[in-house]
DNA sequence: TTAAAAACAGACCGATTGGTCTTTAAATAG
DNA sequence: CTATTTAAAGACCAATCGGTCTGTTTTTAA
């Protein structure tokens, strides 16, 4: 068990209240009351709030990629893979990653478009990040010919992402699951009929555990 | 040329500063310097800053029906109603409602969620509302009989919203409209080959001008 | 064991927050 | 024209904001 540093549980501690309440509605005094540490052990390691909500970005992402490796890491095929992505996006709201709920990604997304042009950035470039990925798994199924070659990678990357988050956010304000349930349902459909070569009789075998 | 009242315009200058920067981001000084008022006479017609952004909301929320009322008033049918409902969420970025852009439902329901659960509310039953409309609209498609009448109408509008909504904050986060682009070339696909009883062999057709 | 360095506490700062209250100005009613 | 009501100004308030700085404690290095 590793020892973890006073700043790495700074800004763990204050990624969650980041994502939860937003950056201006997230006070040092939050923070000072979730580490249990006064101004002067918070400003010895960061120079301002602004730092400390950069990093805690950065952890939420990391987060957020490592729960897609996590996810993914036990599925065999490139088809399996494509599966897993969405599964991935529903355990957003079935297993947060960080307190507060939702993708952290988008949500520092919303919180920052007007208001934060630093964290936009950041979170411009974590959007950029999911759908690189999401494509990187799309070409290694077209290059192991188990997708169509001709799907249009980068509209589909952007469209399956565009959709789940979509449906995460109305989930959450509505507290109902119903609203993602369908967006999965629309999407693996979607998937078996345009990007699978061999579609499968029912899609229930690739139904999360 | 109807006068507005000092309210009023209160909450239309305060709409567009809540949709802008969030319900915590946005100060009383941030209003008084909008509306060109001290605090006297602002709190003259509210009795704190909550009533005025509940009301903003409304009025935002307000703007958005009308927004749909608008569009659709030039479309014929059922079917060019559908599309044309397409339109509308396109136009929240070609032609922002409110300064800040993006769907102000949205925005809210992102801003309030875990901050205010007064507003979180009041966002939750204007989502369910636009549920509500374009639900309505495929229920008249399917009476006129020009869409099939076996298709899932709640489930096709969760859809549509989610993937369109999450097209715009992706859209506006990236500041390219190539994600949205994508989400409404999908959903137009989706409904010519799964809700149309007639596909049409050209969609561009439900071009908007 | 001691000297240096790092970590932290907490007082302090000016600015700003949402909100109240008294006073003045403007509009309205009689 | 006057009395009354309404609207607005702006001083004032305690609380909180992000941030600085000094002093103390703890850790590390020599």
């Amino acid at each position: 068990m590793a020892k973890i540093s006073t700043r790495d549980r700074i800004i763990q501690q204050s990624a969650a209240l980041f994502n939860t309440y937003g950056y201006h509605a997230c006070s040092l005094s939050h923070i000072m009351e979730a580490t249990q540490l006064k101004k002067g052990g918070i400003y010895n390691h960061f120079k301002n709030k602004d730092e400390i909500a950069i990093e805690a970005f950065n952890y939420n992402y990391q987060r957020v990629l490592d729960r897609f490796q996590q996810v993914l890491s036990t599925a065999n095929s490139p088809t399996e893979k494509l599966f897993s992505l969405i599964d991935v996006f529903v355990s957003f709201i079935d297993d947060p990653i960080v307190q507060g709920g939702g993708c952290p990604i988008f949500n520092t997304a919303m919180d920052a478009t007007n208001t934060h042009p630093e964290l936009k950035e950041k979170a411009k470039k974590g959007i950029k990040g999911l759908k690189r990925y999401v494509e990187i798994k799309l070409n290694e199924g077209i290059a192991a010919g188990e997708f169509k070659s001709d799907i249009n990678v980068e509209q589909t990357a952007a469209m399956m992402i565009s959709t789940l988050e979509g449906a995460i956010i109305m989930s959450r304000v509505e507290d109902d699951n119903n609203c993602l349930d369908f967006a999965v349902s629309y999407i693996k459909n979607h998937f078996n009929q345009n990007i699978l070569k061999v579609p499968v009789a029912d899609l229930s075998i690739f139904k999360t555990t």
